[in-house]
DNA sequence: TTTTGAGTTGTTCGA
DNA sequence: GTCGAACAACTCAAA
């Protein structure tokens, strides 16, 4: 047992509980303090006005409240974590800085970089295994490579699991460990340099995470049939949990998995997808620039600005991807099924370059994840591992009548076509309905930027010039 | 080494 | 409206 403090650097598990960092440095060590670092090298690519930093903030709030009720407390810096994290360490007389692993490619240069500079003051860098169930090469194919295949991981994955990876890391019986202090207030959001952002809707925070997963767990037996439709509340709304560690995968997994039954069992199934994703990342972090299939990597895109800027403003005139694209960028959130009909558009509909899009989706979404947002555009633009063959384009008619019957959601986010009927409401143009009420309120929701029988012809040939 | 079965989420066309 | 086949062939993973 160590009585020289210990840091926990806080990262993207921002919760107290079943925390692999907190839970080693805790058992090792007597004085052990909890840091956050506002990165100005992330921070400085963001927009001023972001919901992410808004939820982090409320993350900190709760975990600051959390480490008081212990007589401890929570670090906050601001500035680079490279430096930062060193610094802090050496003014603090650290024995050892503990981390869960982050796989992101820069995250995994940064790690290394404090790592040195940890080891050149002679402090120790313990990183662990927290927020996935099984990472990097743990589960391969007989043959020890990569699976790049998701049915046949996801065997594997479901063959290889038991109670031991479900197990909680009980951090509770070791908080006597945390060191007594009393740190400042937070950094405000304006001190930070960014603008209040209402985020209460999706919950920030542990209390958030734990009040959205009991929600869940009350209908998860419906998941299945409810996940598809984004005007019905079927999906868990844990992403940005899970993406900011609010949540516990172990918690989340042995529920789903305790709980059994076709729709706990398809969510597992979600959460495995992200592990799948995780996974290629590591083994493959050329993704975040190119193609997975490097045949697929210079499609010809004619990448048309203009229909670009109508997808990111949802005025493409196809309802249901403006719906789509508006719910995004008022909210910072948008449904799955929306993801894939808004990516398959602007990829084969508007033949705009995957990546166009998955900046766009990196910039606005709240649970935005590098390995889950990649994997999905690569998906949807067919370039990636396991991509649906790249004649399957989705119709944005057709996905609008089937997952959006009534245009409830459509009606929520273009309010402008509400007057339209359940059948006219998914494609405007057809409708006589349109040129009617134009005149009488002068409604203006565009026409089609593309034909979608033509767009569909254009993106096959596209397709087929690689 | 060779063989075999299968591959998240779809669309269109014609019977 | 509903149903099944075609849409290309290829690659992956395991036997």
């Amino acid at each position: 047992m160590d009585s020289h403090c210990a840091l926990v650097w806080l990262r993207r598990d921002l919760r107290l509980f079943d925390h692999a960092a907190l839970y080693h440095a805790l058992k090792q060590c007597t004085q052990v303090a909890a840091v956050f670092i506002f990165d100005t090298e992330i921070l400085a690519q963001l927009p001023r006005r972001d919901s992410r930093v808004a939820f982090i903030w409320q993350c900190l709030l709760q975990l600051k409240t959390g480490l008081m009720a212990h007589g401890s407390d929570l670090i906050v810096r601001h500035g680079k974590a490279t430096e930062e994290i060193p610094r802090l360490a050496r003014e603090r007389n650290a024995a050892a800085v503990y981390v869960n692993h982050d796989y992101e490619p820069a995250a995994v240069l940064r790690d290394a970089t404090v790592g040195r500079e940890l080891a050149a003051s002679g402090i120790a860098f313990h990183s662990y295994k927290d927020q996935v169930i099984f990472e990097k090469d743990e589960i391969l194919t007989q043959a020890g490579g990569m699976y790049s295949v998701f049915t046949p991981y996801k065997r594997n994955w479901l063959a290889k699991l038991n109670d031991a990876h479900l197990q909680s890391y009980p951090v509770q019986p070791y908080l006597q460990h945390l060191a007594k202090f009393t740190g400042g207030d937070l950094p405000s959001l304006a001190e930070l340099g960014f603008e209040e952002c209402d985020v209460d809707a999706f919950k920030p925070g542990m209390n958030g995470g734990e009040i959205l997963f009991d929600d869940f767990c009350a209908r998860i037996a419906r998941y299945r049939e409810t996940r598809d439709f984004p005007a019905v509340k079927g999906p868990s709304y844990l992403s940005v949990h899970l993406r900011f560690g609010t949540v516990s995968i172990r918690e989340l997994a042995r529920t789903a998995w305790k709980i059994g039954g076709d729709g706990a069992e398809t969510w597992l199934s979600e959460l495995i997808w992200r592990e799948f994703y995780q996974q290629i990342l590591w083994h493959r972090p050329d993704v975040v620039e190119h193609a997975f299939k490097p045949e697929y990597d210079a499609l010809p895109f004619p990448n048309n600005r203009a229909l670009f800027a109508a997808w990111c403003e949802g005025q493409t005139g196809y309802p249901i991807v403006d719906a789509g694209m508006r719910q995004l960028n008022q909210t910072g959130y948008m449904h799955n099924r929306l993801r894939m009909i808004t990516a398959s558009f602007l990829v084969k509909d508007l033949l705009v370059d995957w990546r166009w899009g998955e900046r766009y989706f990196a910039e606005r979404l709240i649970d935005y994840d590098l390995a889950a947002n990649n994997g999905g555009w690569q998906w949807a633009a067919s370039t990636g591992c396991d991509a649906q063959p790249y004649f399957r384009i989705f119709n944005p008619v057709t996905q609008s009548q089937r997952f959006d019957k009534e245009g409830a959601f459509i009606r929520r986010y273009c309010p402008e076509l509400s007057y339209l009927d359940d059948k006219a409401i998914h494609a405007p143009w057809q409708s006589d309905q349109v040129s009617l009420e134009r005149r009488n309120i002068g409604t203006r929701y565009p026409k089609p930027v593309v034909d979608h029988a033509v767009a569909r012809l254009a993106a096959l040939t596209l397709f087929k010039s690689k």
